[in-house]
DNA sequence: TTCTAAATGCGAATGAGTTGCATTTGCATT
DNA sequence: AATGCAAATGCAACTCATTCGCATTTAGAA
């Protein structure tokens, strides 16, 4: 649903009222969706210099990202291990990463953990609405 | 056995080599120990301002939460919510929390999930050391 | 008591992210 | 196609957490 809704922005057929899709937007977007995991705006905004004849402004990036996640465009997420705040299209998926703790390689989950768990059993008068995992290790690359 | 080591730590029987148990660094662990809940280090630094009469420099409370991160007497983790660092006391137990995101309240979870789940089954070729989870929702006071 | 590596203090530097304001630009409406 | 304006952008200055270099101090081994 949501999914459709930002092919739709994208072929400009139909967009949020009050939502411009400039070609800042349309840049970040773009690489967004070529990217193949998780990227910090810094990257985003790196990878836009590169590509782009003229140059961005970092905070531009940051306010597009704000406005793509209040669209739920794409989802923030904040690394637990070092704190890296990386943006993701939202796909529809629910993706968890096991990550290298001697390469930092982030390598995503097939399957959620959860998905035949009843976590609502334990925590007596929460509503949980989401939850974040990442699991360590290491990748068979790094396990000499 | 972290524990113990600390104990002894703080007992300043044994140290491990290299490693001076200092006032600014007894007052650092004075504080985690008092501490019901996980703290920045801004926080920290605070707290001990107020409790101390001379003050310390910020960056040695960086680094002495550092130092006990690489000891293992602490655990270093980011909130999912607004990214915040904070660090805790390493008291042995294996803690997940529930996250209000209201008021960003953290409710220790009793038991962890994953204690009768086989996790390596799912990743291939990924050796698992350790995993962190965080779970998000709201509390009972924030339900409204 | 002496000696030295480790720890600290201080202040400057970094880096991510934000903000205020003037300027530009989608795009809805004539 | 031209117009009008709210939304979006650029820019530069700013905040805030964290780090770093370096001179000085200090814990604890000898």
């Amino acid at each position: 649903m949501e999914q459709k809704r930002m092919q739709e922005a994208k072929m400009n057929k139909t967009y949020p009222a009050g939502m411009k899709w400039t070609k800042q937007r349309k840049a970040v977007y773009d690489i967004l969706e070529q990217a193949n995991e998780p990227l910090s705006a810094v990257q985003i905004y790196n990878r836009l210099e590169k590509s782009e004849q003229e140059a961005f402004a970092v905070s531009t990036v940051y306010r597009i990202l704000t406005a793509f996640e209040e669209q739920h465009f794409v989802t923030k997420t904040t690394w637990i291990g070092d704190g890296t705040v990386v943006y993701e299209l939202n796909r529809g998926e629910h993706t968890h990463y096991a990550v290298c703790l001697e390469c930092h390689k982030r390598i995503p989950l097939e399957h959620c953990p959860f998905a035949h768990l009843h976590l609502e059993q334990e925590t007596g008068d929460f509503t949980i609405t989401g939850h974040k995992l990442e699991l360590y290790g290491y990748c068979k690359d790094c396990k000499a």
